[in-house]
DNA sequence: TGATCGGAGATCATTATAGTCTCCGATAGA
DNA sequence: TCTATCGGAGACTATAATGATCTCCGATCA
């Protein structure tokens, strides 16, 4: 359950992977072109290039073009969160259909539903630590989440 | 992003009517049928079926056949956990395909794989997360959930 | 003993996902 | 200025997941 698509898992591949040159020790400042991540991953060429193409579009890589062309980060690593990487590739985080109904949508539930309001706490809170956590915590670092819940039973599975 | 399904929202909705009528002040213990939730959440009836099924499957509920059967809770709504509801429908939390690998598979990124142990940790977050929702909480409580991360950047979007 | 329940399997339609193909425009460098 | 190399973008296909339906079975209570 809460699976993410292949295509954001290659987002986070492809971003991790330019931070790493960009940022890095060996050949900072260096562009990055599709070709180069994807046989570095093994990832189907074209449909990495949807992805960057989604990335860029959504401002979080800048592109270049022509010959010796390819993508930079627009922004540090910092200030890239992971909420804002899977967004740009599967659009609005949202648990239910009803997340971000707008004012003439409904769905038949709605009149009774009785989950709504939880979920959207739920959902606040999942939004919360995907935007907590930047890509540069996803470079080596150990990042510490942790979650704090008043109603935490301690149930075990 | 990260929507649960149809038959996940429907679980939580007939839990919450389970609950709320086998603990409310009406009609305590009484037993609940499938076509009783189906019609009041305007939820289609053998799907819903085959949904309480599945938590009946899991442990969460307990069936009663013949007339006057239906179902009730196994145990009390403070002790099943949101994290429990959603597994029984959409099996375990994983993030990626490689978050429940056993050792005789791989995927073909995982040799230079960058973002597995990471979002690992954010998976393990949002497990504790969903784990300390009980079904009791989602009945009329507001709980508190709150999220601390060191790694917290402040970023608005 | 029959109407009312849940249990279970097969089946179908629709949608989402993953991946491919083709053509276009930009540009750096020969 | 020409050309190979890059990204941008649309159409397209195949496969899988989801949502929903249908049918039949066994249990059980009145």
């Amino acid at each position: 359950m809460l699976k993410i698509s292949k295509k954001a898992d290659y987002a986070l591949m492809a971003l991790q992977h330019i931070a790493s040159v960009q940022f890095g020790d060996v050949t900072p400042g260096r562009v990055i072109n599709t070709k180069e991540i994807a046989e570095e991953y093994h990832i189907p060429l074209e449909l990495l290039a949807k992805v960057l193409q989604a990335l860029s579009k959504n401002g979080l890589i800048e592109s270049h073009n022509g010959p010796k062309g390819g993508y930079l980060l627009a922004r540090s690593a910092g200030q890239i969160t992971i909420a804002q990487i899977l967004e740009s590739i599967e659009g609005p985080l949202g648990l239910t259909d009803c997340s971000h109904e707008k004012d003439g949508e409904f769905c038949m539930q709605r009149e009774h539903c009785n989950i709504r309001t939880p979920l959207l706490k739920v959902q606040d809170s999942i939004y919360q630590l995907l935007n907590s956590m930047t890509l540069h915590d996803m470079m080596g670092g150990t990042p510490l989440i942790t979650i704090q819940s008043p109603s935490a039973q301690g149930v075990d599975r």
